[in-house]
RNA sequence: GCGCCCGUAGCUCAGUUGGAUAGAGCACGAGCCUUCUAAGCUUGGGGCCGCAGGUUCGAAUCCUGCCGGGCGCGCCA
C-alpha cells in the first residue's frame, strides 16, 4: 500500500468499500479474489479522472454480465467523497470524475509529505538483498560494469522507498585463478619497482599500470625479500595485498557514481568457512548432487575434451539443460559451486534476493536459480530470487564506436567516463532505457544541452522551479495554499500527473524497474515546460503575476510541489537536482 | 545445435504486468523570442506493434512455431 493519504490509495479504498457493500447486499458473492482490480487514469482523459476494471474482472465470479455489475458498483461509488460522476464505458470500465478539491488536496499532501511523497509500505519491511557490480577485483571499474552498477543502485533505492529493508551487496571473487594472475602481475611490478627491467608485460598477466603503485608499495615495505623467492613464498601475501588495493580502487570508482554497498562478501572467506562443503553435504543428502560424467559441449569442436567424473548438481530438475559441476577435477570449487553456497548464505538473512548481472552471464542464470530453488525450497516455498540481466552498452562518439586504450589496459574506465561527462549524466542515461535492451552511449549526445537530452531536460525543470521561486521571493511573493481554488484546468492537469508518482513507485518496485522513474520525470518535465510556455504569450498565465498575490501564491505553491517531486524522483536515481543552470 | 534477451513511426525509444482510438523525442511541414531562463513551446503528416497460428469479453503485452539482430553456451570467471 502507498501512504494511505495519497489520492490513488484513497480511491482504491473507496472501491474496496463499494465492493464490500455489494457483498453485504448479496450482489457479489463473498470471498472473490480482488487482486486484479485496478485504479488507473483512463487512457483518454476525456473519459474521466479515474478508471477501474472492477466490474470486468469480477463479473465472471459473480455470474453477472460486466455492465450489470458495473451499474451496481457505480451506484455505490457515486456516494464516495469527491466523486462527481461515475459512468460505465466500453465493455464495463467504470470512469470516475473527481471534484477539483480532491486534486488540490493531493497537492497539499505533496507539501506535507515532502521528500517522503511517494514512499510506500508495499514492501512491508521485507528484507531484499540486492547484489550488484561484483566485478572481479583485478582492476579498476570499466564501462562494462557501469550499467549494472547504476541500475542496481537505483533499484536498491527504489525498493527502500517502497518499504523494503535493503542490503546492498558486492560479491568479491577473490578465490579464483584470476586473483593468482593478479598476484603474479603485482609481483612483476614489485620487481620493476626494485629496479629490474621487466620490459613488456607478458601475455596472460594484467598489463595495466594501475598495478605500478602497488608494486612500489610492496617494494618499500618488503625490500627485495620476495624478488627471487619461489612463488609459494609470496603468492598468498601478494594476492591479499593486491585484492585489497583493487577493492579500494573499485570503492573509489563506485563513489564517483555515488554508490556505496552495505556489504562486501568475500568468496575466499566463504570457502575458508567451509560453506561450499556444507552445501555439498546437504545437497548430496537430498540427492541433488551426484557423481557423474558430463557430455562434451555441443556445437563446438574441442580437441582437449575428456570425460571425467565430477560432483554434479541436478539443475536439470529445475529446468536447466544440463547438470552442473560444483567441483573441478582437481577438487577445487567451480565458480558455480561457491556461488551456490554464497546464495544460500544470502538467503539466510534476506526474504528475497535480486542479482544484477551482465548479459554475458545469461547462460548461468538457470543453474543458479535452480540452486536457490533447491536449497531454499526444501521445506515449502523457495525464496523469491530474481536475476536481472543488464544488456551491453556500446560506447560511441559522434556515432562511431569509441575505443580508449591508454593507461589501464585496453578498456574504457568508468572513472574516465565520469570525468568526461559527469555522474548525473552517466546515471540518468543508464536509466533511460529498460535494462534488458541493448543501448548506445554516445559521448556527444549525452552531454548535449538540449531537450533531446533527458538529463538536461529534467534538471532544467527543477532549476526553473527554483529560479522562479527565487525571483518571486525578490518581489515579495511566496507560495501559499490559501487560495488553491484559483488554480484552473491547466494547473489541475499538472496535479493529476504528479498524483501518479505513488502508483509509479509501487509498480516500478514490484517490477524491479527503476527506469520507469526516469521516464516519468521526463513526462513531468515536459508537462511543466509546456505549462510554463503558456506564459510566453499570455502573461496572465505566468507563475508570477505581480499584481495578484493570491494567484501567484497558489501557482508558486504548485511549482514548489513539482520541484519537490522532481527532487524525489531524482534522489531515487541518484541524480542531483540543481538550483540553476 | 542449444539457451537467454531484443524486434513498436524514416531514426532513437516508452507502453502503467491483458484493457478503451498504440505514445514521446529526433527528423520533415507550418507557426511562436523588447521572455517569470525560447537551453523552450504550439501545430500537422507519418504504424501490418517482425510473420503465422492459438488462448478470451478484449492481445503490442500471454502460449506455440517460424524470420531477423545481439549475447552466451567447457571443470573459465
Amino acid at each position: 500500500m502507498p501512504q494511505a493519504n495519497t489520492l490513488y490509495a484513497a480511491y482504491a479504498g473507496h472501491i474496496a468499500a463499494a465492493l464490500d457493500a455489494l457483498e453485504a447486499a448479496g450482489t457479489l458473492p463473498a470471498g472473490l479474489n480482488r487482486a486484479a482490480v485496478t485504479v488507473e487514469p483512463p487512457r483518454d482523459p476525456a473519459h474521466g479522472d479515474l478508471s477501474t476494471n472492477a466490474a470486468m474482472v469480477l463479473a465472471k465470479g459473480a455470474a453477472l454480465n460486466p455492465r450489470q455489475l458495473a451499474e451496481a458498483i457505480c451506484t455505490e461509488l457515486g456516494k464516495a467523497p469527491g466523486v462527481t460522476s461515475a459512468d460505465i464505458a466500453g465493455p464495463g470500465f467504470i470512469n470516475l470524475r473527481l471534484a477539483g478539491s480532491a486534486w488540490l488536496a493531493e497537492l497539499r499532501t505533496i507539501a506535507t509529505s515532502g521528500r517522503d511523497y511517494g514512499r510506500s509500505t508495499s514492501g512491508a519491511g521485507r528484507t531484499v538483498n540486492v547484489e550488484y557490480v561484483s566485478a572481479n577485483p583485478t582492476g579498476p571499474m570499466h564501462m562494462g560494469h557501469c550499467r549494472g552498477a547504476v541500475v542496481g543502485d537505483a533499484l536498491a533505492s527504489l525498493l527502500e522507498f517502497a518499504g523494503h529493508k535493503v542490503i546492498r551487496e558486492y560479491y568479491v571473487n577473490d578465490a579464483g585463478a584470476q586473483v593468482d594472475v593478479l598476484a603474479r602481475s603485482v609481483h612483476l611490478r614489485y620487481r620493476e619497482a626494485l629496479g629490474e627491467a621487466v620490459g613488456e608485460i607478458p601475455e596472460g598477466l594484467y598489463p595495466g599500470d594501475y598495478l605500478v603503485p602497488i608494486g612500489q608499495q610492496l617494494a618499500a615495505e618488503f625490500g627485495d625479500r620476495f624478488a627471487a623467492a619461489a612463488e609459494g613464498e609470496w603468492l598468498a601475501l601478494f594476492r591479499t595485498r593486491a585484492v585489497g588495493a583493487m577493492l579500494e580502487m573499485i570503492r573509489a570508482d563506485l563513489a564517483l557514481l555515488g554508490i556505496k554497498h552495505d556489504l562486501f562478501s568475500s568468496e575466499a572467506e566463504l570457502q575458508a568457512a567451509g560453506k561450499p562443503e556444507a552445501a555439498e553435504q546437504w545437497l548430496r543428502a537430498h540427492d541433488l548432487v551426484y557423481d557423474g560424467v558430463l557430455e562434451a559441449p555441443k556445437g563446438k569442436t574441442l580437441d582437449d575434451w575428456e570425460p571425467v567424473a565430477l560432483p554434479l548438481f541436478r539443475s536439470t530438475r529445475f529446468g536447466d539443460d544440463q547438470d552442473r559441476p560444483i567441483r573441478k577435477s582437481d577438487g577445487n570449487w567451480t565458480y558455480f559451486g561457491a556461488d551456490l553456497a554464497y546464495h544460500f548464505q544470502k538467503a539466510e538473512t534476506a526474504d528475497a534476493l535480486v542479482d544484477i548481472w551482465g548479459a554475458d552471464h545469461a547462460g548461468t542464470v538457470k543453474r543458479i536459480k535452480a540452486a536457490v530453488a533447491a536449497m531454499t525450497g526444501a521445506e515449502g516455498t523457495p525464496k523469491p530470487f530474481e536475476v536481472k540481466l543488464v544488456q551491453m552498452v556500446q560506447l560511441l562518439k559522434g556515432g562511431q564506436p569509441f575505443k580508449m586504450s591508454k593507461r589501464s589496459g585496453n578498456f574504457v574506465t568508468l572513472a574516465d567516463v565520469v570525468e568526461m561527462v559527469g555522474k548525473d549524466v552517466v546515471r540518468f542515461t543508464m536509466l533511460t532505457r529498460k535494462p534488458d535492451a541493448q543501448m548506445d552511449f554516445d559521448f556527444d549526445k549525452v552531454v548535449e544541452a538540449s531537450k533531446d537530452n533527458p538529463v538536461f531536460y529534467v534538471q532544467y525543470a527543477h532549476a526553473r522551479v527554483r529560479s522562479t521561486l527565487r525571483k518571486a521571493a525578490a518581489e515579495g511573493l511566496a507560495p501559499s495554499a490559501d487560495r488553491l481554488d484559483l488554480l484552473g484546468a491547466e494547473e489541475l492537469d499538472l496535479i493529476k500527473l504528479t498524483a501518479q508518482f505513488p502508483r509509479l513507485i509501487e509498480a516500478a518496485a514490484a517490477a524491479r524497474e527503476p527506469h520507469r522513474i526516469a521516464f516519468f520525470l521526463g513526462e513531468l518535465a515536459a508537462a511543466f515546460h509546456s505549462y510554463w510556455n503558456l506564459g510566453n504569450d499570455r502573461p496572465e498565465k505566468r507563475f508570477i503575476v505581480s499584481q495578484d498575490a493570491n494567484l501567484s501564491g497558489a501557482r508558486l505553491y504548485l511549482a514548489e510541489q513539482i520541484g519537490q517531486l522532481v527532487r524525489n524522483g531524482l534522489a531515487l536515481l541518484g541524480v542531483e537536482a540543481v538550483e540553476e543552470m
